[in-house]
DNA sequence: TATGAATGAGAATTCATTCAT
DNA sequence: GATGAATGAATTCTCATTCAT
């Protein structure tokens, strides 16, 4: 069996089909995802989804592979040598930027995460981990320096993506309370948390 | 049908079903937990279970509903008459006590929210969506009275939300960065979340 | 999980559809046999097939294990201290009796070891394969003593199995050869591999 | 449609994949066996496997078709006009022969036999059995003619196929009992196998 | 000829639920 | 109340076969 090169056919093909996973696994999870609705949603019958991927799992693998790359790349983009205050602030951004545009990748992750990471621990451990322990130097320097107030990088980190991934993740919460059609939502919560994280809630001078 | 005046026989079962589903579906979630899985757990028989509970469907609400309660306390404890930082400090200090000691709880919520909130959306739109329109209020006037920076009040309970609850839902994630014995968890989250949300990033001179 | 006592009830659906799944996995093979052709022989449902027995896999082991003994039985019976002569010709009548009447168990042997035996290789290599050298060690000394012309006593082992257990192996191709409705051909067998064994075909005197 | 003309290019082709399907269809039946595995064995695509040969069922059917001839030539050169014994001494050794040069081919129609020749039953009740009769009047001569112990001449053939088959069709039986690197198995066979036929077990004085 | 892609008809297995005791 | 037994409705995966190129 030689590997097999894949032909713009079979890459649109499996983006279709990774596309349509993405749509089911992020809304029912991976135990609650069903190879009937993965097939519908991209269109095609369900053994023509295992001629692309081997197994359910395997699908779900390829996911989360695909995806963590551009999970982390916010994170990366965080400049040591940047002023810190604008280098967190833009982080929250791009954090909340994507929470607003690939709320189904966060989910996609969440699900898997709340469930106890079955499929993804190496990762948490291993790519995660390090690009955490990084940039948290970054952030233990600023603060050194008195760039920023004294905090633990690792619980700030935590703390932001908590707060910008619960907009995808706890969506229809956020919609029960708010009121589905806020269009707003993502501005407010912008100016909400730079205003919190940058300055807290106790009144200046 | 007469509805049966539950003996405490009957209760204390019902007690040892529950524990079992909750610890069943908080790491499987729905769809992923099993009949066999919560009998096992719960040391009987399948049938058993559906003798108290018809089904299964009929098992999570009654977690849910009976839960729900619980996990509004905090808030609803949130007084008006107090001191602004200190009423949101012990807010903040309650929620994460709830992560630290019902995280099944919390995940509990967090799969059910994730994956549309099939089962509560009503509780959501009703009861939550009010208790947070009137604490909301409170919080309002603290900020309308400069006892508070200027902050959108429910975007600051989602963010108090989410960083509480992460360490409960996201526990994996967080074991795997900071390691999994770090006893220190909660006490530096608790410090890292009062300082960040009450002072913020910005050194003050 | 404790071990399942078996009640006398469920020893006599075990039975039942170990049975079933005798007729099916003899007649079709392990791969050609299928949970739904052994349900519809059983009488039961498919799911309540592997209520008793695990996997498709689990059955067919337990048909193994549980007809080895009685396949070896007829071997054990060599008597050492017997009369040679008389010793073989009842083992050959012991053969050509389980051919007749256990055909569909020399059938699921067959199948097995045609197919190169993936599932009871073991028991070949150890049980039989004691057992073999055990009773050639008997032969072998017969011989010696010039109570049996020579012969290699393993080779001699395996014409008996051949010849008798043909006639249940074989069976399609023996009754089309000889007429589907000849009762007659255990009979005209036994005297046949009787003569043939004891006394070979070249005329005597 | 007319009939195509077989260029040697397609000749070649057809004997490649009959050869892989040999190959799978005797190690694992017609119903284990899967087109998957024989195109890997042909070192073609499935589709490609189906150009030539419209459908499973038809490459095993001409594989079963092609090698009946092969399989009853030794039976064939049964000549009548020979010595008797050495007439059956050679036919027990070209039997011998096949089983030891072509396993493959016994095993294929050991398969179908023992699960009921479903595919085969048309030749065994034909052109077997009118061989078969043809052959046995030969023997029954030779008995009448006092040059052969008395013996039924189908019972005999088939005790000659069944020794000599055996050493095909339950080789995995044979390597366990014997030990797999037993070089001298066919030679020890054929003087066995002589013996028995020729002068039976009962010491000659 | 040859092959990548696609699919309908199974086949094993899981699982919530019902039945009988 | 409690449980062993039973089942229908999925659900994942396999496989012969067809289609398009």
């Amino acid at each position: 069996m030689t590997e097999a090169r894949p032909t713009p056919r079979r890459a649109a093909t499996e983006a279709r089909i990774l596309d349509a996973a993405l749509d089911v696994f992020s809304a029912h999870g991976f135990r609650g995802a069903t190879l009937d609705g993965i097939a519908d949603a991209a269109g095609m019958s369900k053994p023509n989804l295992l001629y692309y991927f081997t197994t359910k799992e395997d699908m779900h693998g390829a996911l989360l592979g695909g995806l963590m790359g551009t999970w982390l790349e916010p994170l990366e983009a965080l400049n040591a040598a940047g002023d810190p205050i604008e280098e967190l602030r833009a982080y929250i951004r791009r954090k909340l930027e994507m929470a607003r545009h690939y709320p189904r990748e966060s989910r996609l992750f969440a699900n898997e995460i709340i469930q106890g990471a079955p499929r993804i621990e190496a990762m948490l451990s291993g790519r995660l981990h390090d690009l955490v322990a990084e940039k948290a130097q970054v952030i233990r320097c600023w603060v050194a320096d008195h760039r920023l107030a004294p905090v633990d990088p690792v619980h700030l980190l935590f703390a932001i993506w908590a707060t910008t991934q619960h907009y995808a993740d706890f969506d229809v919460q956020v919609s029960a309370v708010l009121g589905a059609d806020d269009a707003t939502r993502f501005d407010t919560a912008q100016a909400t948390l730079e205003a919190l994280f940058l300055d807290g809630l106790r009144p200046r001078e």
